[in-house]
DNA sequence: CTCGTTTCTCATGTTTCACG
DNA sequence: CGTGAAACATGAGAAACGAG
């Protein structure tokens, strides 16, 4: 078939956007946002990428971009990119900043490469200009928070601690089904994760699905679901507790090692290099943290020629076992 | 030449919508 | 209401390309 040669040909010419056609895709992009083409969840409406499409081709006449895959694979690729280095300028990270004249990341060689080891979708993008990123921000931003992801998870759990209030207020326990509220059961859960929940055989496109029972049943029914109901309450609240600490903590370490490298920075003497490697010291020991907030730092210039002897030693050591 | 990055393709699953 | 088509999301992997 031809569609074969022409995958090949597609293959070997691929398709290389130009700075100019990246530019009109983000003024496309903000265009949808404005337009309300942005759906709720982390992603856009139907026809999205077709809407691109046009977009761009009002743009540029004769441009030989289309939706699938070029557009697709593009937007992805600049969502995957914008979370990266959101991810980096958030919270749950110390050492990076942003670079606004040259709309790049900026950040210590090696405290990158330790970030990229657990985070590979950052890899590629040191010393790399992102001039997209505020535009991106409008697009993606509301959805991919990465920044203030505990914030969002602590703010959601707190709405869910008003919603529990409220129902408790209006109608006994937390979540109580007869056979009115049946409806209501399913619109209490949307903020937990109900992605695959589906059993297998439903319709996954009707979730509103009703079914009607007769008395008997549905008291039988709605005695099993109050129970259901309670089971699950309880959980969300042991989960709530548990997730709230978790954030809390984590906000409360990441906002901890953020001071400690800023601390570092203003103490004299110490090289950026020197300043690196005592915080990754610092903030891989949570002794060494407590030890760092309670005592003070002024010992840091001290403790600090110490370690630069360990690390001596243990490099010469390694050299020694090394040969 | 090797390795890492970028771009693209393909497969699979999910969601939405139109139609009978 | 059930079904099927269309569109989208996501992840894995292949191929091209560039830097060291």
């Amino acid at each position: 078939m031809d569609g074969s040669s022409e995958n090949q040909n597609v293959r070997i010419t691929k398709r290389q956007w130009t700075p100019e056609e990246d530019g009109v895709l983000v003024e496309g992009l903000l265009k949808l946002v404005d337009e309300g083409w942005k759906a709720d969840a982390n992603s856009f409406k139907p026809g999205y990428t077709k809407a691109l499409e046009k977009y761009i081709h009002n743009k540029f006449p004769g441009c030989t971009l289309k939706a699938t895959p070029h557009i697709e694979s593009r937007v992805k690729l600049f969502k995957r990119q914008y979370s990266a280095i959101k991810d980096m300028l958030g919270p749950g990270a110390s050492g990076f900043g942003w670079n606004d004249a040259k709309k790049m990341i900026k950040v210590e060689k090696e405290i990158y490469h330790q970030w990229c080891k657990s985070h590979p979708t950052a890899v590629g993008l040191y010393k790399k200009p992102f001039p997209h990123y505020d535009s991106l921000d409008t697009v993606f931003g509301k959805d991919k928070a990465a920044g203030t992801v505990t914030e969002d998870i602590i703010d959601m759990t707190i709405e869910m601690e008003k919603e529990n209030v409220q129902s408790t207020q209006e109608g006994g326990s937390g979540i109580s089904l007869n056979d009115d509220d049946a409806e209501n059961f399913e619109s209490q859960m949307p903020e937990t994760p109900t992605a695959n929940t589906t059993a297998p055989g439903s319709n996954p496109s009707n979730p509103a699905t009703t079914v009607k029972y007769n008395d008997d049943a549905s008291d039988s029914m709605s005695n099993s679901l109050n129970k259901l109901g309670e089971i699950y309450a309880n959980g969300i609240e042991n989960m709530k507790q548990v997730f709230t600490s978790c954030f809390v903590h984590e906000k409360h370490t990441a906002d901890r090692r953020n001071q400690i490298v800023s601390i570092l920075k203003e103490i004299e003497g110490l090289s950026d290099a020197e300043v690196v490697m005592a915080g990754m010291l610092i903030t891989k020991d949570n002794n060494l943290c407590d030890y760092f907030f309670h005592n003070g730092y002024s010992w840091i210039e001290e403790a600090f020629i110490l370690v630069d002897f360990a690390i001596f030693f243990n490099s010469e050591d390694g050299d020694r076992t090394d040969s």
